[in-house]
DNA sequence: GCAGGGACGTAC
DNA sequence: GACGTACGTCCCTGCA
């Protein structure tokens, strides 16, 4: 156990509902105190920490977890401290070249409707589409009438002012949310970009990334692949190594459900969604892309607790097919049913639900009058285990590894956490050895029913290059 | 002029 | 009738 305990950690671990609360608003809730001034907090916080750090009693059930935090707050500051270069210049270039890019097919747009609009402003685009060119309205919202992708997508196959606009948003969102906000946040003197990692904030153990958020980079190819590679070490003599975690979710919901069909897939180093597929389409002599990308969105889909509903939207089918696929899945991986089943059972009994590890989550409204907050709840109930059990898993990884880099015996320096992915920058000599050292801390965090951890490494001159 | 909510889109 | 967890941008409304 620490000697210290830090209450934030403590108060995040013990409440898992708690959100960021300012530390005033906190003492409020807590003690009932209320706190008026600045200097007030201030001496109040200052008074606060260090009376609790050393009297608090740690209670035993919280110990692992408490522990896990205090020694991922280290890793967290060495990663937030060393920050992560990217290329100013490259990024600078993306941005007007998107720029130009929405010029352009801006005026191409007024052109084509004779008006003036601000394609990013949902409510002119409902005005053009819906009141102007008297397109058929679909979805409705709360403001009017969709204009989402989905909804324009389906227009653009008959007008294609639709395309243009999605297009025009595509690139503004790539200019302005990581362009021109990463750029803003590259420190003048480090030339780094330092991100904050949210440690207490979200409610089944996973960070958070802020200010900028790294762990929402678009993945891809196009411009998403060329502002990804724009994250690389400033010094042609080191490269990326980067690992993540496959399958972490699906390989941690049959450790912990132990449903024999879900382990032996990951035993036979079967492809998870191909073996799923069939499952669904047992007839078929070979398994189509297209049954595969099915079977992907219900092994994705049970995991977050999914509806037939959900589910339909998601492969574009009826709601009643949808569920046959559900239905299915849960017939050849029964004990996930039963799992999900004790879970339930379980958070209506003690109020919480928890990881492998005993992070808990509490969860409220499993018995509301309301069938749909039911419903919620208990899609929240069965998500926490398996999405918490995954980010203790890559935490405890973070922390191994960080010993052994301080150790000497990984050459190289953690940079970033994007839930199940680890990046690395490594001096280019020892980028094999890095590798391999990387996936043996990363795969031997846990073993259960037969089962580890699988992890893939790569390694590149940038981020784009270090993902296959 | 500004704060906050809603809609949207990005990630895992 | 919205499948889990996040963050950031923009528009627009409501309020001084």
């Amino acid at each position: 156990m620490p000697k210290f305990t830090d209450v934030k950690i403590l108060d995040y671990v013990e409440k898992s509902n708690y959100r960021n609360q300012t530390f005033a608003e906190w003492i409020e809730a807590d003690f009932a105190y209320q706190v008026a001034t600045d200097l007030q907090i201030q001496a109040i916080e200052q008074a606060y920490y260090s009376k609790k750090r050393s009297e608090l009693p740690l209670s035993k059930e919280f110990g692992s977890i408490v522990q896990m935090e205090h020694d991922l707050l280290n890793v967290l500051t060495d990663m937030e401290m060393l920050g992560v270069y990217v290329d100013k210049q490259e990024l600078y270039e993306l941005s007007s070249e998107l720029q130009a890019k929405s010029r352009l097919l801006l005026a191409e747009m007024q052109d084509l409707v004779g008006e003036t609009f601000n394609p990013l402003s949902a409510k002119q685009v409902q005005h053009i589409l819906y009141d102007r060119m008297r397109i058929p309205t679909g979805k409705k919202i709360k403001t009017g009438f969709s204009v989402d992708s989905e909804t324009l997508a389906e227009i653009a196959k008959s007008h294609a002012i639709a395309g243009m606009i999605l297009d025009y948003r595509g690139y503004e969102k790539l200019r302005s949310t990581y362009c021109e906000w990463l750029i803003e946040h590259i420190n003048p003197e480090t030339h780094r970009i330092h991100t904050t990692y949210k440690q207490t904030f979200t409610s089944t153990g996973r960070l958070s990334s802020e200010n900028p958020n790294l762990q929402n980079i678009p993945a891809g190819d196009g411009y998403a692949a060329r502002i990804k590679s724009a994250f690389r070490p400033e010094s042609a003599d080191m490269q990326y190594v980067v690992a993540d975690y496959s399958q972490v979710e699906l390989r941690v919901l049959a450790m912990l459900s132990w449903d024999e069909n879900l382990l032996q897939v990951f035993k036979n180093g079967e492809d998870i969604h191909t073996r799923t597929a069939k499952f669904l389409f047992p007839t078929y002599e070979k398994i189509t892309s297209d049954q595969r990308r099915i079977a992907k969105s219900v092994n994705f889909g049970v995991i977050y607790g999914i509806t037939g509903f959900g589910l339909s939207k998601m492969i574009k089918t009826s709601p009643k097919d949808a569920t046959i696929y559900i239905d299915t899945f849960f017939a050849q991986y029964p004990k996930v049913r039963t799992y999900y089943d004790d879970i339930i059972t379980k958070a209506k009994t003690t109020g919480y639900v928890e990881t492998y590890y005993g992070r808990r989550r509490t969860i409220k409204g499993l018995n509301d009058a309301n069938s749909m907050m039911r419903a919620a709840a208990e899609r929240e109930a069965i998500n926490m285990p398996v999405q918490g059990t995954a980010a203790d898993i890559v935490k405890l990884a973070m922390i191994q590894l960080q010993k052994e880099i301080h150790a000497g015996n990984i050459p190289g320096q953690l940079i970033m956490q994007v839930h199940d992915e680890l990046v690395l920058e490594v001096p280019n000599a020892w980028v094999p050895e890095a590798m391999q050292k990387l996936a043996d801390v990363m795969e031997g965090i846990l073993s259960i029913g037969g089962i580890s951890l699988k992890v893939d490494v790569h390694s590149g001159k940038n981020w784009t290059e270090a993902k296959d």
